[in-house]
DNA sequence: AATTCCCGCCACGCT
DNA sequence: AGCGTGGCGGGAATT
């Protein structure tokens, strides 16, 4: 129960800087930057961030973390961009290019190679990459961030790009921390994510909560949809003979099915979202499967009933273009010109799959009807972390991605849909997974797995090449008793897992009933109290079994965060999990969060297994601690990585750190070694050989003032070696390191701010959860 | 000039 | 009343 935590450090980050120069820099009136500050206002820090749970299926570990969205007046120059820049230099090769790929985002598009779809005979096929983000990276700072830069599809493309097209299990998402991260304001999610939820690759759990499918049911809801389009007759309209008038014979359709679609109230009549599945109906009843805009505006307009006039007619334009971003983003279409005699009309291709299995279609369920059902249907599942926050992205995928969309579909890139996934490319929340065997048989040297977050132990285990990216280092197995794992994720969250051996080990967070949750949150008070404080401070931590820091703490309102929601996504995390988790999955002990803003180069902290937070700051004596985590900056990973083998073109690497690093005595923490005295310091406890953990941390902000340690935590931090780079460097480089993609060109910006009261509209259907599960 | 589509106002509906 | 959502359309950037 206690947590202690180790050290801590500021969380804040600087991060959240970036501002008004950044702005000042010209017009550039980034969304990122600008709308933040426009846009909510953020409750300031005390609202952390949303808390992520993440739940394998097993029962894993949850992870919650909260975004402490700092508005800390941090006002570092950074501009999103440069934070990319410096992580991209920082990072590896294999890093850069990940992250290059994800963090430009390199035009999905069309044009991928892989896509095979040839352009259509009688269109052409657009050229250009629509996204293309082009220089994106232009960065900023210099170039006013041209229209294009700010599209939807490219902010799409840094969406899906968090999360990894076939997530094991769910994974949580909080609209606030991708808004966050994504450095735009929420409205603009709320586009992204409603087309999505159209297609069920997210479903809806509650208010700023949703859950992340991937393509999953991708193939199933298509199937669905294109029912639903045959039986509404748009492939009537859609023959190609009509197609260009769009005329459409009536409305059959419409009402028809009572399918949500329509049947939601007017104004859900219009939402982006049924508009969305329409839109994609006409392509999947389509023989060419070629859609005009003009025709689908007059499809979707007739059926809306509005008829009126030419407005109507352009503002469905408008919004079929949100949409058609979105889905050029998913490559599911992407835009051609259709030539006509009176020239050419824009036109969109369709690039996804046209026949399903018969099967695929009875599972669904479309969210349409629900919206929420949606999440349903996926929803029992359970929540992993959440993505976006994790910082790694995958990189073979991302490889392919470069050229293609990060969210390429495209299975047989990565392999095997079904298969099991290869971590390596992507996890579910790209998180780095460290695992840490102190002590422990094997060598000491740190195998690097791949990240996924998930149990680690088990199943996956190997990783199978080594990939670059986020690991760092793993020790073995999962069986010894000693080891931790740690996730890095994203920059918001760091997880530490005790090793399910220990005996203290904690009930594994996923287990942990709401109840449980609730008590906790409800309890909080006392605790809370310093939660609360931790909280704000940038950190949360939470111990054991309970410590689960429910994602919904994020909802909990800063100040008491008795969050009750009774809204509570079933489905998250924790319930469910119990059941799975015959997996066993490592239970964490010891949750690291950091601050999206602060970004890793802070170092963040350690619990503890077992000790309450308010034992941060007094470990107890003389109790060894248990933990044996190890955080690292960004900047001492890409140090290290230098081990990796390759070159900068190799794109494994896997990360091995020097077992000295590893051996107990000396932890390194960011790039320097810590002795253990240091350590001990920090905890006060002394440390046992065989765990000896210990938080290191690193602090960006002020390296070398102890001021960046955190009141409670006593740590105080050395100051990170890096081994290359001043500081300044390195706290960049780790915050390229482990900051997603999206991530990063947030960064600097403040967060928006969570809001997290507030009603939800929606109805939830969550309830119950379906039980079927993606999981693994 | 036409096409795209960003931006953010403001209404809806739930709490 | 407050807040999350998200419809909507002005108008700017691009083509």
């Amino acid at each position: 129960m206690e947590v202690k935590c180790l050290a801590l450090k500021d969380l804040t980050s600087p991060r959240k800087g970036f501002t008004q120069e950044d702005e000042g820099h010209g017009d550039q009136k980034e969304n990122i930057y600008a709308e933040r500050r426009r846009s909510t206002p953020l409750k300031s820090a005390e609202t952390s961030g949303p808390v992520f749970a993440m739940t394998r299926k097993g029962g894993p570990p949850d992870m919650v973390h909260v975004t402490p969205i700092k508005h800390t007046p941090l006002a570092e120059p950074w501009t999103p961009t440069a934070n990319l820049k410096m992580l991209i230099s920082a990072a590896g090769p294999d890093i850069r290019d990940r992250e290059m790929r994800k963090v430009l985002f390199r035009p999905i598009e069309n044009e991928e190679p892989e896509s095979p779809d040839a352009p259509v005979e009688d269109t052409e096929v657009e050229d250009s990459c629509q996204f293309e983000a082009g220089d994106e990276e232009d960065d900023d700072t210099e170039k006013k961030p041209s229209r294009k830069q700010k599209s939807l599809g490219l902010l799409c493309q840094k969406f899906l790009a968090l999360y990894p097209d076939y997530p094991h299990c769910p994974i949580w998402i909080s609209l606030d921390e991708v808004s966050t991260n994504l450095g735009v304001e929420r409205r603009r999610i709320y586009d992204i994510v409603n087309v999505l939820e159209s297609l069920v690759l997210v479903g809806r759990i509650a208010k700023n909560s949703y859950s992340w499918y991937g393509r999953l049911r991708l193939e199933a809801t298509l199937a669905e949809l294109q029912r639903r389009g045959r039986q509404q007759g748009y492939h009537l309209q859609m023959d190609p003979a009509t197609e260009g008038r769009g005329a459409r014979p009536g409305r059959e359709d419409d009402r028809a099915e009572g399918d949500a679609v329509s049947a939601c109230g007017n104004r859900k009549d219009k939402s982006l979202r049924i508009m969305s599945q329409k839109f994609v109906m006409l392509f999947l009843v389509s023989k060419t499967q070629t859609v005009t805009l003009d025709a689908a505006a007059k499809i979707l307009i007739e059926e809306s009933q509005d008829s009126s006039s030419h407005s109507k007619y352009k503002t469905k334009v408008r919004r079929l273009y949100d949409i058609a971003n979105v889905l050029t983003s998913l490559r599911l279409i992407k835009k051609v010109h259709v030539r006509e005699e009176r020239g050419r009309k824009p036109a969109f291709k369709w690039l996804g799959p046209v026949e399903f299995k018969s099967s695929a279609s009875a599972a669904v369920t479309l969210p349409e009807a629900t919206q929420t059902k949606a999440g349903a249907v996926l929803g029992g599942a359970k929540m992993a972390r959440h993505a976006s926050f994790n910082v790694t992205p995958t990189p073979v995928a991302a490889q392919r991605l470069v050229s293609s969309a990060p969210s390429s579909p495209r299975r047989d890139v990565t392999g095997l849909p079904s298969q099991p996934v290869d971590y390596s490319k992507k996890t579910p929340g790209n998180s780095v997974v460290c695992r840490l065997q102190f002590g422990s048989s094997t060598d000491n040297r740190p195998v690097c797995s791949s990240g996924s977050p998930l149990p680690p132990s088990s199943t996956r285990a190997v990783p199978r090449a080594p990939h670059p990216e986020h690991v760092f280092g793993a020790a073995a197995s999962s069986s010894s008793s000693s080891h931790c794992l740690a996730y890095l994720s994203q920059p918001s969250v760091v997880m530490l897992y005790r090793a399910p051996d220990t005996p203290e080990g904690p009930k594994s967070l996923g287990a942990e009933s709401d109840e449980g949750r609730k008590r906790r949150r409800d309890e909080g008070e006392e605790e809370g109290m310093e939660f609360k404080k931790q909280r704000a401070a940038g950190f949360l931590g939470c111990e054991e079994g309970s410590a689960e820091p429910h994602r919904e703490a994020a909802e909990a309102s800063p100040a008491g965060h008795t969050r009750t929601s009774p809204s509570r996504p079933v489905g998250l995390g924790g319930e469910q999990s119990h059941g799975g988790s015959s997996i066993e999955p490592p239970q964490p002990s010891h949750y690291l969060y950091v601050p999206n803003n602060a970004g890793l180069n802070n170092l963040n902290f350690l619990f503890s297994a077992g000790q309450s937070p308010a034992g941060l700051a007094r470990p107890p004596a003389g109790v060894p601690t248990l933990v044996p985590y190890v955080l690292m900056p960004s900047a001492a990973l890409s140090h290290y990585r230098l081990q990796q083998q390759g070159s900068e073109a190799c794109n494994k690497l896997s990360f091995s750190l020097p077992a000295a690093v590893m051996s107990p005595a000396h932890f390194m923490v960011g790039a320097a070694p810590y002795g253990l005295a240091a350590a001990s310091e920090i905890n006060g406890s002394a440390p046992s050989t065989q765990d000896k953990s210990r938080l290191y941390s690193s602090v960006t902000g002020a390296p070398h003032s102890p001021s960046g340690l955190h009141q409670t935590a006593r740590i105080h931090t050395p100051e990170p070696l890096t081994p290359h780079t001043p500081k300044e460097t390195a706290p960049s480089a780790s915050k390229a390191f482990f900051q997603t993609p999206g991530t990063l060109g947030s960064v600097g910006s403040s967060a928006p701010a969570g809001r997290k009261r507030g009603s939800a509209q929606r109805r939830l259907d969550v309830g119950r959860p379906p039980t079927d599960q993606l999981d693994v």
